[in-house]
DNA sequence: CCTTGACGTGTCAATATTGGAATGTAAGGT
DNA sequence: ACCTTACATTCCAATATTGACACGTCAAGG
């Protein structure tokens, strides 16, 4: 339920529109928590009817400005402070446990086009924050941890990525060295058995 | 729908019943894509339906051994070649993005606890990996991948929360001596503007 | 005047995910 | 025999998320 937690953000810092609020939910918060519009415009009115926020204005095109009670202050530390964070999805991750149902060949390609995406990012981050340093002025502390973390993010991804397809590399070059020549290069040789990796604990 | 193609990769390996499916979903692939039982045994019917597995065999207790189809093998293919990375959710770091509503003292304590979770979730990861090399052999060449990119991303935040709880501190120090001597300190000093960070595209 | 583009809200159906309950079976130990 | 634990499936209601579609308004330029 962490829509709900990152409206009442947006809203602590200042009252939006579900339209304000759609910008910044495709901006900087699309890599974060991205949502939907039928979600946001939902969610507005949930929030709302539970007392969190309340309509405080009516604008030029039927626009309404929402901003945050005291209740949603409330609400909005008490995530903070006492939630447990959520368990992660990574479709990424996932492909990456199946890689053995590609070629050596596929695989490695996959492998580079993760780390192209991952430099891309972090070419986007560095971006980022040449503009927001430059042009609007220094940003908020929480704005530069953030800012930080997706470039420590980006760059270990594609370090690793990098890794990995040399790593895959060099597996089938063993797996080739073991085999009579002539066999089939079609990859089961580095199909030995799923990996059971992958586990600690998230709480 | 990931859902699907972790459970064809799974089955892509070895037959398997839902019973079966549910504890790798709940070892292996606990952070990587977590599911329930309603879920994987409402999917086992889906694939069979749509063709992609097939029931095998019977077993004791009722138990349904599933078998990935030649449909399945090429969806998976698909999945892995074609398909586009999903966009990512991270509450941890929704979480950064609103720290300015905690005092700064609340704010570091929670970036400790960070730093503590990531520290834990790796030690876990190297003990996984020690117990795999050495009861079950080397993992797969995908495996080892795997566990090294948990390994790399747990290392990096813990650093990154270390880093940031320091930053963090400092930045407290600087408002503090900005202030006239006697100001609440509440935090409010640290909390100029929402940062725009995060943008870089997933594609 | 007319068109285009940004602004702005709202609703819908389909699918995915969570979390729990109900039900029963086989195997192993005491 | 009895108990406990692991095995094993099925169904359900609530919520979250996706991806449209429909509707209407204001401002600016040609």
């Amino acid at each position: 339920m962490s829509l709900r937690h990152a409206m009442l953000g947006l809203l602590a810092d200042r009252p939006a529109s579900g339209y304000d609020l759609m910008r910044t939910f495709e901006t900087s918060l699309a890599n974060v928590w991205p949502a939907t519009q039928s979600q946001v415009y939902g969610e507005l009115a949930k929030l709302t009817k539970d007392g969190l926020l309340e309509a405080v204005s009516e604008g030029p095109r039927g626009r309404k400005e929402y901003a945050i009670t005291d209740g949603g202050l409330v609400e909005l530390r008490r995530w903070l402070l006492e939630d447990e964070p959520r368990r992660v999805r990574s479709d990424a991750l996932l492909r990456v446990f199946f890689l053995n149902r590609l070629t050596p060949v596929e695989a490695v390609a996959y492998l580079h086009g993760e780390a192209e995406r991952a430099a891309r990012q972090h070419q986007g981050l560095t971006e980022v924050e040449r503009k927001v340093e430059w042009d609007d002025g220094p940003l908020s502390v929480n704005g530069r941890l953030a800012l930080e973390y997706g470039l420590r993010f980006t760059a270990m991804r594609e370090e690793w990525a990098r890794w990995a397809a040399e790593e895959y590399r060099l597996a089938r070059g063993r797996a080739a060295r073991e085999v009579p020549a002539g066999a089939p290069s079609t990859g089961e040789a580095a199909n030995a058995g799923q990996g059971t990796a992958g586990a600690g604990q998230e709480g």
